[in-house]
DNA sequence: ACTGCCATTGACTGACCAGTCAATCAGTGA
DNA sequence: TCACTGATTGACTGGTCAGTCAATGGCAGT
């Protein structure tokens, strides 16, 4: 079959891009690089993808429903709605303990440049704060939560913490350690849920 | 006096800078475009600023040492801690209200572009980070706020939160309206503060 | 051993744009 | 009036790259 050769080498390529836009940042990588990285010439690229902009759609696309699922998933395994957030929180710090360039790129690249590139997938995006928010307003109807908070307001506060939390071990403001990322998944669950405030 | 006309003339070309920046992003705007808002030559704008880059530089630096003074006025304000955080929230929240297109650009093309422009102003990012931290360790210290979490986490944890509340009215995914604005500023402390989990 | 189809190659082109620079203008002081 | 200085102009250049395309390679079925 000559498309299972064909199916390696696209993924070659998409992976060669992760690495070479979590290396340079996507502006700054010429298609000529990815080919470079992944050991193919320029124009196949181009056999596999409309343009530069397709490979990075392509790799957001495959992560970002990963992330959708999880959080359907999260929702869906019943519990406490605190644990319910606590899963999505773990998913994803572990997206990041696993595979830290990907990641690099889904955030840097796309979820926080809602101006260039966020803006195609503004839907996908909004889409994840809406799943999280239902969790929170199903918590507030199941009396686990002060209902005087508007959820979609925590869902975007707690995934803004995730995501600059990711940004920190990214850029080397906090350290990347198997400890600090369980910290952190302990903190942003304490602190959406209980506060900083002693009880 | 000559360069009173010459100040106004760079005023002139930042402002004009900070709408055209806003509208089409800093990688897709050319220096003409800047020249043009501004209704000044080509030319004019490198004999004020040795690059397109120091542009958006100068912008970032004037606004974000607002900040960084505005964290350690909220800080020497005294006061409980809590208000301290409530001071903080408010300030960036204002900037937003009071100059949406700045704060836009700020964030979207500084803040949260750590890989490209944030890189040269890391530290001073960090700075802001490590500022609230400290309002977060005194709180701890004074017995205003549990003692378990740490404080550049829970830093980072309320400065993504408001980060990413900016984010969504910059983006349309939630409506920018005053009332919006002054639930967020409720919200972030009550949920940093208190937690969603109904005491 | 031929034919057709897809994968693969990489040189080339066309557009774009940051930054340069030589020329002109305008205010100031002598 | 003249000379000096800094502001202002905009045409031009040099380099960069995304995307094209015509040519080649190789496999599968007959």
């Amino acid at each position: 079959m000559a498309s299972k050769a064909a199916v390696d080498k696209r993924r070659q390529i998409l992976d060669a891009a992760v690495r070479v836009f979590a290396r340079q940042g996507f502006h700054a990588t010429r298609v000529s690089d990815i080919a470079d990285e992944a050991g193919v010439a320029y124009g196949l690229v181009y056999h596999y993808f409309r343009s530069k902009d397709e490979v990075l759609n392509e790799l957001f696309i495959e992560r970002w429903s990963l992330l959708l699922a999880a959080i359907d998933e999260a929702d869906r395994a019943g519990g406490s709605h605190r644990s319910r957030l606590a899963a999505v929180a773990s998913f994803i710090i572990d997206s990041y303990r696993h595979d830290p360039e990907l990641m690099k790129v889904i955030i840097v690249e796309v979820t926080r440049a809602a101006n260039s590139f966020g803006q195609t997938h503004l839907e996908q995006i909004r889409s994840a704060y809406e799943s999280i928010a239902k969790i929170v307003a199903d918590g507030q109807e199941a009396g686990e939560f002060r209902a005087d908070v508007a959820p979609l307001f925590a869902s975007m506060s707690f995934y803004g913490a995730i995501e600059q939390l990711l940004s920190g071990w990214i850029f080397d403001v906090i350290p990347a350690t198997d400890t600090s990322f369980d910290n952190a998944k302990d903190l942003l669950v304490t602190t959406i849920c209980d506060g900083l405030e002693p009880r």
